[in-house]
DNA sequence: TAATTTTCATTTGTGTACAATCGTTGTTCT
DNA sequence: AGAACAACGATTGTACACAAATGAAAATTA
């Protein structure tokens, strides 16, 4: 179901691509949930901090407990919920540290990525890269900015599958999501973040044959979302003491 | 009993900082269990391919099918053991492709380590790698070899520790265990792979603060790590047929 | 005898019940 | 009135039991 879903909105079974070796720690049940919680966090209809009760998602997928603690194990593997011992888990919020590490560490992966893809590149290989990327363009355009915003991580992951790395696309996988959850808590409304005329560009470079350039164009991609971020300041949503510092009395810091 | 045991070894706890942020996601027991199957695998007291049955698992170590099950899924995602829908887990056996995907992460992962290593390099941080490089070198001296090569995997992670980047050092404490398991599968029987002279070597160039020439130095050793290894013809411990290739008959491939 | 089918033992997948823990609320005492 | 304390409810941790699936051995048939 979930994966249907997710077929039929970016026009091609990412997730055949995705989950190659994925696949192989789980059945089929728990699948679905993990997928579906993740689609949830890409699309931005989940956000930091939201807790994830156990029975709640039982009862919602129609299964057990085990499943659904068989999901959730593997997102705060992946870094996605945090899971504390007695207490459940829980959307990470990433603080600014952490949201600078993790776009940090997305450049020096991609960089060997779209290195790496640049050397593979057919002319299949890039049509689909535009295909995935006419896909995302045309649900911001249909205002879906929440499909968009997740049609733009699988340009993304796409791109790692097509470097014929798995380790890396590992990495990518965890770290689009994990992006995902610092664009939610850290945009500037203002901005339009849905670069997808970038994306056109690094396959377009790609198309040319030079790695380097292709290096370079991601990078500069990637320093452009992270110029779009407000970084600066601490968010916290879910703190009441932020969310409420403008009225009088506030109690200093903590 | 498990981390003690480590402790005892290594002179100096280091779970601590390796677990930082995989405690979180489980209680304390079977932390236990993936800790000491990880020790195992370390110290190839384990072996790639073996079938890790859940049943007797839980006999040895005295829990519940449930807590095996927990430690064996947190390894599948490390990938550190392959878990097939109906058929159980067993450790991983890397071929030849994918050890030297691995290596090749490492390289990659590991410059930028250092890097941040040695920028972030204080005198008690490098006056503790000096440490953990001795210790490897007694317990190679003292001929325990396997103790010497676990530990030598701690070097890249306490250095991972110090980048002060829990990614990347979330991404070697995977890596490490699986470079393990390929020097099981491919070293050379001639070759001493325990290179803890380059280890100082590494620490002596990160003294100098000179970051680009750590990264080289560690680009070196990695270089030289992957040259000791056969990775030029496949190895399939378990296949007869490799290990009778000699006798008449053979069956052509496969 | 060789191939196919059937049976069975082993092993894993899933659900549920019970125990333990934590956070919150309400109470009591100073 | 404020703080410490106690009890409750809600949620998670663990174990066990049963169902499903797999692989191999045994039996049947040609």
């Amino acid at each position: 179901m979930g994966k249907n879903t997710k077929a039929a909105t970016s026009g091609r079974e990412l997730g055949d691509i995705l989950h190659p070796s994925e696949k192989q720690a789980s059945q089929t049940q728990d699948e679905r949930l993990y997928t579906e919680i993740l689609d949830a966090i890409l699309d931005h209809r989940l956000s930091p901090g939201v807790k994830l009760k156990e029975d709640e998602l039982a009862d919602i997928f129609s299964v057990s407990r085990t499943v659904v603690r068989r999901a959730l194990l593997r997102l705060s593997h992946d870094r996605i919920v945090d899971m504390q011992p007695n207490r459940g888990a829980t959307i990470i919020r990433p603080d600014v540290r952490k949201a600078r590490e993790i776009l940090g560490v997305r450049k020096i992966i991609e960089a060997e990525v779209v290195r790496e893809a640049t050397r593979r590149a057919t002319p299949e290989a890039l049509a689909e890269l535009r295909r995935c990327v006419e896909n995302e363009r045309d649900h911001v355009q249909r205002q879906q900015h929440g499909a968009g915003l997740r049609l733009s991580g699988d340009f993304h992951i796409l791109l790692s599958a097509l470097s014929e790395n798995s380790t890396l696309q590992s990495y990518l996988m965890e770290l689009v999501p994990q992006t995902s959850l610092i664009i939610a808590m850290y945009q500037t409304p203002q901005h339009d973040l849905c670069s997808h005329q970038e994306h056109f560009d690094i396959v377009d470079v790609m198309a040319t044959g030079d790695a380097d350039a292709a290096v370079a164009s991601m990078a500069e991609h990637l320093q452009h979302l992270e110029d779009k971020l407000d970084l600066d300041n601490e968010r916290s949503p879910g703190d009441l003491y932020a969310a409420f510092a403008h009225v009088k009395s506030a109690k200093s810091t903590k």
